[in-house]
DNA sequence: CTGTTAGCGCGTTCAA
DNA sequence: TTGAACGCGCTAACAG
């Protein structure tokens, strides 16, 4: 095992001073001959800079640091895909960190990113985190939030969750149901408010009283949707807020023996691979997750380049309303 | 903006050295009454050890690289949310790349790991690498192998892949069917020919020929099984050898106008949520991903100590048949 | 047990 | 334009 080749190495190969090789490499003319006898030494050791001391030099480190509640979930994966590739597009690398909603291990991953020297953050806040309880670990490290708000002064990427939401309830209201159910797990959490919001704006509009449905986890909400379908008063169709909340309706509907042609209208959040193939395709709002992906890293890269205006920007993209079978349309 | 503080800074204010300090945080004993300064000073400043420069000073960074093909995907979104979890636990942080399939974006890949001097790196190797492409970019980094074959030479951890393919067409046989096809787009991915070798033994062992469907994406792939299920030969039953292919099965049916009794028996491989929930639910090997990650890093920090046997190991665990209805159990 | 010193590999002064 | 010397923050070696 021999060590990896150093700019004082190369250097010497070449018969110049490191500090030539060093502007070589990034770009800074030097003599044609001297460039030439770099780039062979260079060549010959195989060198490639170690970016450990480089970003011991710089204090930058062309890494982001990448913190999501969980993976394995369509949206987020499907977050992460896209982001991996913008930052490894724009030659940086992604540090990946879950804080599963625990904020006393986000505090961690946050401390772990000022150790490791981030040039830049993308969080997706764990509920009730305030900026402060950021910005007291990470005082100086641009982050943009993605998906969960964390405060009007950093740069934040969302869906559109209240019209989107607004707009599914008036589909629904549109096939002329009155009784809708909103159900979510996890009410805590900012999207799934803004969405709940924009449900009870729909409802209120047309003088309907809101029937909203939440419990701690999963399990929990899917019991009560089951006894609120078998009670006296059962809702006349569904809002499920979230890809796994549309899961958990169709587990529910198949738990009570339901058949196909007994399933309570609804509509969804997300749109996950199976969407459009069970039975009857479900109707759901779409994220435009490259888009919000996109818009995410182009504001963190102008916090980090300073081309970014000084006050926080919000940006809002909005949601497509998928319309397939499970809401009623033919 | 004030700068972060440093060993020195910490040294100054507890009135003692800096290799003191360093001592003291790394748990080396110091005499109490020092211990005590110390740990004040560092409360004080909020000081936190700089890993840029611990990386340069030591040659370790505390990181593992993780390269898979993509991670919009439950299997791999469920794999690296393990992986995570078990590097975060031991205290290290994971950078994640993904190739796409692609052995140039691959190569890129692991010259950026060679640069940030990561401790270990799990791969998930594209089609037709070689352990001569990984070493000849990264000669001395820990590896090992998850999911994809890379060289007998270097630890790897897989699923028992011929073993649950075998089962899984065993169980369609033991339900009469003779005609059973094997579907996969990318078959020259390692696992998939590995579970159309457990498929062949199976058929052959019965004395029945292998039907084997292929196509370079599944689209194509989806065209060709509806075309042979509209031939005057269709087949009896399908294996679908992963969720993707299975998810395309289902959509081959749906886009035939098949009803759910005309529908094929059929396995796939791999649990994702929604098979469950479909209808019919799907019957599938289950992979043990949790183990699967674990049994991963157990094996590379066994590598990264040097407590590991020179000798490569490789690790296979047992798939598990989810017996469900799509298979034609009751 | 403690403090001083050197050097990890790089980029960046500052003379030449 | 070039090369020698310095220092980023840390830990290991050494002398006290």
């Amino acid at each position: 095992m021999k060590r990896r080749a150093t700019v004082n190495d190369v250097a010497k190969l070449a018969r110049v001073g490191g500090s030539t090789v060093s502007r070589y490499l990034r770009g800074i003319p030097v003599r044609p001959n001297i460039a030439e006898r770099v780039a062979r030494a260079v060549d010959e050791l195989g060198y490639a800079p170690d970016e450990t001391a480089r970003a011991l030099r710089l204090g930058r480190t062309r890494t982001i640091g990448m913190i999501v509640p969980r993976v394995a979930n369509p949206f987020f994966s499907l977050a992460v895909q896209c982001m991996e590739e913008e930052i490894q597009q724009r030659g940086c690398t992604m540090i990946l960190l879950t804080h599963q909603d625990r904020m006393a291990q986000q505090a961690s991953h946050l401390a772990t990113l000022l150790r490791c020297k981030v040039d830049g953050v993308i969080l997706t806040a764990a509920p009730a985190t305030t900026l402060q309880n950021v910005r007291s670990v990470l005082p100086d490290v641009p982050i943009v939030a993605f998906d969960a708000f964390l405060s009007s002064e950093v740069d934040s990427v969302f869906l559109g969750n209240r019209e989107a939401a607004f707009s599914a309830t008036e589909h629904l209201l549109a096939h002329g149901h009155t009784q809708i159910a909103c159900l979510t797990a996890k009410e805590h959490i900012y999207s799934y408010q803004q969405r709940i919001a924009g449900y009870s704006d729909a409802m209120t509009r047309h003088n309907l009283k809101s029937i909203l449905m939440t419990a701690p986890d999963y399990d929990t909400l899917r019991s009560a949707l089951k006894a609120s379908i078998q009670s006296n008063k059962p809702p006349a169709a569904l809002l499920a807020l979230s890809d796994v909340g549309s899961l958990n309706v169709l587990r529910a509907f198949d738990e009570l023996g339901m058949s196909r042609s007994q399933y309570l209208p609804f509509v969804g959040f997300d749109d996950p691979d199976f969407a459009a193939l069970i039975d009857p395709p479900l109707t759901v709002i779409r994220q435009p997750i490259r888009k919000m992906a996109h818009a995410t890293l182009r504001l963190l890269f102008q916090r980090i380049d300073e081309s970014a205006p000084h006050e926080a920007q919000q940006m809002t993209l909005p949601g497509e309303l998928l319309c397939r079978r499970s809401c009623g349309c033919a």
